[in-house]
DNA sequence: TGCCAAATGGTGGGC
DNA sequence: CCATTTGGCA
C-alpha cells in the first residue's frame, strides 16, 4: 500500500475534523492533552489519529501506538475503528488494551525478570477482593488499626519492595503480599497487585524499558480524568525519559471516579510531568443546540472558564427538551412514566431501546418500584446490572462466548445475514486459529460454517420459541465451537467456574428473552435489549448515549448532597445530563423526599421548570 | 426492649 | 458524604 504524504491526509468516514481537533493531530512532537466535553467524539479522534500515523508513515513500521483504556468495551471500540479504516499490517501495529491487560502481558512476558522476592509462578491465579476478603485478612492478622479501605488504597499505592516495618498500615500492605505468596502453588494476585508488579519489573530492567521505549514511540490515553495514582506511575516509570509522545483525552466534568481511587487533579499532573500542550475541542456531535446551552450552564458551574460547546446535532423533537416531572406518590411517577414512554413510542417519536432512565444508586429497588407498571402498559424495563445467574446483564453482553454464540443463533435463526455470517467466520478463524492467508484452511471454514447453519436451522425450526428451548439452542451453538476450543482461545475462560459463569448466564438470558416473544429472531434482539428500556446507575451510563433520558429520583437528599468536599455529585449530574442527545428529564416526588433546591436553583435560569402530571401527559 | 454509638453500604473496573 | 444497620449495654 503506498504511504500518503501527511499534508494530504484526510480524516476517513466522517466529513472533517474541527481545526482544534487537527491541531491535537497534527501535534506528534510533544505530548497533548486533549481536553473533550461530552459527545465531541474523543474516541473517534484517537481513531483518526492512529490511522493518520499508520497510514502516512509517522509510525513506521515496526514501531506501534500503544492505546490504553479503562474498560474492555472502549479498548476493543477504539482497535475496530482503526481496523476498519488500516489494512492489517498497519492495524496489527496499533495495540489497544485496557489498563489491567497492558500490565498482566507484560508480567506474563517478562515474569522471569520480576525481582527474585515477588516473582508469582506461571500459574498465579488472579483475583478480585471485596471489602470482606480485606477485612477477613485484617482480622486474621489481628491488624485492628487498619479498615478495608485504608488497606485496598496503601496495596495500590506501595511501591513495591515493602519493608515490613513502620505504620501499622505500611506492615499490613507488607504482610498482605506474603499472604497471597504464601502457597507457592498457589500465588493470588489482584489487579492492583500487578500494577505494582510491574512497575517493579520494568523501574529494575533497564531492557525491558528500552524495547518499551522503541516499541511504543507514540501512546494513546482514553478517559485520563479516571487515572489512578497507581497507572500514572506505572506511565512515569514506563516512559519517562522516553521519547514517547502522549495523546490523553477526557474531560474532567465527567470525572466521577475519585471516591473509587481516581487522581482528583490528573490533568494538571499530566500536563505538568509530560510538559503537555493543553488542546480543547469544542464540538459536540451528540446533542441539540438546545440541550448544548443547558449542558454548558452545568459545565460553567463546574468549570467557569470552560468554553461553550458548538451543537452539531439536530434537533428532532417538538416541545419541551428538558423539564422537572413532580409527583405526589411513587405510583403515580411509576404510571406516570410508562404512559409517557408507551406514548412517545406509538408516536413514532423515539424506540424503547433509545430510551434510558437513570438513577443515583440502588438501580434494584427502582426496578422493583417500576416494572410493575411498565409490565401493564407492555412495555419491558431492563436493568442492566440485573444478574443473570451470576453475571450482570451488562457484562454478559460484552463477554466474547456472548458474541461469539449470539451469531451462531441468529444465523440459524434468519435466512441471510452476511454480517452475522462473515463476523462468524472471523470468529471461526481466530478460534481455530486458521491463517488468513490460508485458503485452503478458510473454505474449510466456510463449508463447516455452512454446514452449521442448515443444521441450526433445522434444529430452531423443530425447537418452540419458548424458555424450555433456550438450553437446546445454546447448547448446538456451543457444541459447533466447542467448549474445549473457546476456553483454550479466551484465558478468562481456562478456570472452569469463570467459563460456566458466563456460560449459565448466557443460557438464563436467553430463556427468560423466550418468555416474551414469539420468534427465535424476537428472542434474540430481546436478548440485545432491543426493544426495552434501559434502567441504569449515571455510572454504568458513562460513555453511552440515549435518545431520551429520564432521570428518576432528583428528590432524595442521600442521592444529591453537595458539599465542598463532594464536587464529584455535581460532575454525576452532569455526566447523566449530557447522555441526552434529544431530551432530558427528571422526575421528583414529594412521597420520597425534598427536591435538591441547588439543581433547581441550576436549571431554572436555562428555562428548566417544573411540570405536574397533567401538562406531562396531555390528552 | 430501648437507647446510643459505631460500623457498614453505596456509586466501578480489570485476565 | 448520608442513611441504615448492627452491637453493646442497661
Amino acid at each position: 500500500m503506498s504511504r500518503g504524504r501527511p499534508e494530504d491526509w484526510r480524516p476517513q468516514g466522517l466529513e472533517d475534523l474541527e481545526p482544534r481537533a487537527w491541531q491535537a493531530l497534527r501535534q506528534i512532537e510533544r505530548s497533548v492533552l486533549v481536553t473533550a466535553g461530552a459527545g465531541a467524539g474523543k474516541t473517534e479522534f484517537l481513531a483518526q489519529k492512529a490511522t493518520y500515523l499508520l497510514q502516512t508513515g509517522l509510525c513506521p513500521a515496526p514501531k506501534r501506538i500503544l492505546a490504553i483504556s479503562f474498560k474492555r468495551d472502549a479498548a476493543r471500540n477504539l482497535a475496530e475503528r482503526v481496523a476498519k479504516r488500516c489494512p492489517p499490517e498497519q492495524a496489527r501495529r496499533f495495540n489497544s488494551y485496557t489498563f489491567d491487560a497492558f500490565a498482566k502481558s507484560l508480567v506474563d512476558r517478562f515474569r522471569a525478570a520480576v525481582p527474585d522476592a515477588y516473582r508469582p509462578p506461571a500459574d498465579y491465579r488472579i483475583v478480585m477482593p471485596r471489602r470482606q476478603d480485606y477485612l477477613d485478612f485484617l482480622d486474621a492478622q489481628e491488624l485492628h488499626g487498619v479498615n478495608a479501605d485504608q488497606l485496598e488504597r496503601a496495596i495500590a499505592r506501595a511501591q513495591l519492595p515493602v519493608a515490613d516495618e513502620g505504620s501499622e498500615l505500611q506492615r499490613a500492605v507488607a504482610a498482605y503480599w506474603r499472604a497471597q505468596y504464601n502457597d507457592q502453588d498457589d500465588v493470588l494476585l489482584s489487579f492492583a497487585m500487578i500494577n505494582r508488579l510491574v512497575e517493579l519489573l520494568i523501574r529494575e530492567n533497564p531492557s525491558i524499558l528500552k524495547a518499551l521505549h522503541l516499541t511504543y514511540p507514540v501512546v494513546f490515553l482514553d478517559e485520563f480524568q479516571d487515572t489512578t495514582f497507581a497507572q500514572f506511575q506505572l506511565l512515569r516509570t514506563a516512559f519517562d525519559g522516553s521519547e514517547a509522545a502522549f495523546t490523553a483525552v477526557g474531560d474532567d466534568k465527567q470525572r466521577i471516579m475519585v471516591w473509587a481511587g481516581a487522581m482528583p487533579d490528573a490533568f494538571a499532573q499530566f500536563e505538568q510531568h509530560f510538559a503537555a500542550q493543553r488542546i480543547s475541542i469544542i464540538c459536540n456531535w451528540r446533542s441539540h443546540e438546545d440541550l448544548v446551552r443547558i449542558q454548558h450552564v452545568i459545565a460553567s458551574r463546574i468549570d467557569p472558564n470552560v468554553e461553550e460547546p458548538e451543537a452539531r446535532a439536530d434537533r428532532l423533537v417538538d416541545g419541551d427538551v428538558a423539564a422537572i416531572w413532580e409527583f405526589e406518590t411513587e405510583d403515580e411517577e411509576s404510571d406516570c412514566l410508562a404512559q409517557w414512554i408507551k406514548r412517545e413510542v406509538q408516536a413514532g417519536n423515539v424506540e424503547p431501546h433509545d430510551v434510558a432512565i437513570l438513577v443515583r444508586m440502588r438501580a434494584d429497588e427502582v426496578e422493583g418500584q417500576l416494572s410493575a407498571a411498565f409490565e401493564e402498559r407492555g412495555l419491558r424495563l431492563r436493568n442492566v446490572a440485573r444478574n443473570v445467574g451470576e453475571i450482570a446483564i451488562q457484562d454478559l453482553l460484552g463477554e466474547d462466548l456472548t458474541q461469539i454464540l449470539l451469531r451462531l443463533v441468529r444465523l440459524g435463526s434468519t435466512t441471510r445475514s452476511p454480517e452475522n455470517w462473515n463476523a462468524a467466520l472471523l470468529d471461526l478463524q481466530f478460534l481455530e486459529a486458521v491463517d488468513p492467508v490460508d485458503e485452503a484452511g478458510q473454505q474449510l471454514l466456510q463449508r463447516r460454517l455452512q454446514e452449521f447453519v442448515r443444521k441450526m436451522r433445522r434444529t430452531l425450526r423443530g425447537l418452540d420459541p419458548i424458555p424450555d428451548s433456550a438450553a437446546e439452542a445454546a447448547q448446538a451453538a456451543l457444541d459447533f465451537v466447542r467448549m474445549e476450543v473457546l476456553r483454550q482461545a479466551f484465558p478468562s475462560y481456562q478456570r472452569q467456574p469463570d467459563f460456566d459463569r458466563v456460560w449459565n448466564g448466557f443460557t438464563l438470558l436467553l430463556q427468560e428473552s423466550l418468555q416474551h416473544t414469539k420468534n427465535w429472531s424476537g428472542a434474540l434482539d430481546e436478548f440485545e435489549g432491543l426493544g426495552q428500556i434501559a434502567l441504569m446507575t449515571i455510572h454504568k451510563s458513562k460513555g453511552l448515549e440515549f435518545h431520551t433520558i429520564i432521570f428518576y429520583g432528583l428528590d432524595n437528599q442521600t442521592w444529591w448532597s453537595l458539599t465542598p468536599n463532594r464536587l464529584e455529585e455535581l460532575n454525576s449530574f452532569f455526566v447523566a445530563f449530557t447522555r441526552a442527545k434529544q431530551r432530558a428529564f427528571f422526575t421528583l416526588c414529594a412521597e420520597r423526599g425534598q427536591p435538591v433546591a441547588w439543581i433547581e436553583n441550576l436549571l431554572a435560569p436555562s428555562g428548566v421548570h417544573r411540570t405536574g402530571s397533567a401538562d406531562i401527559l396531555p390528552d
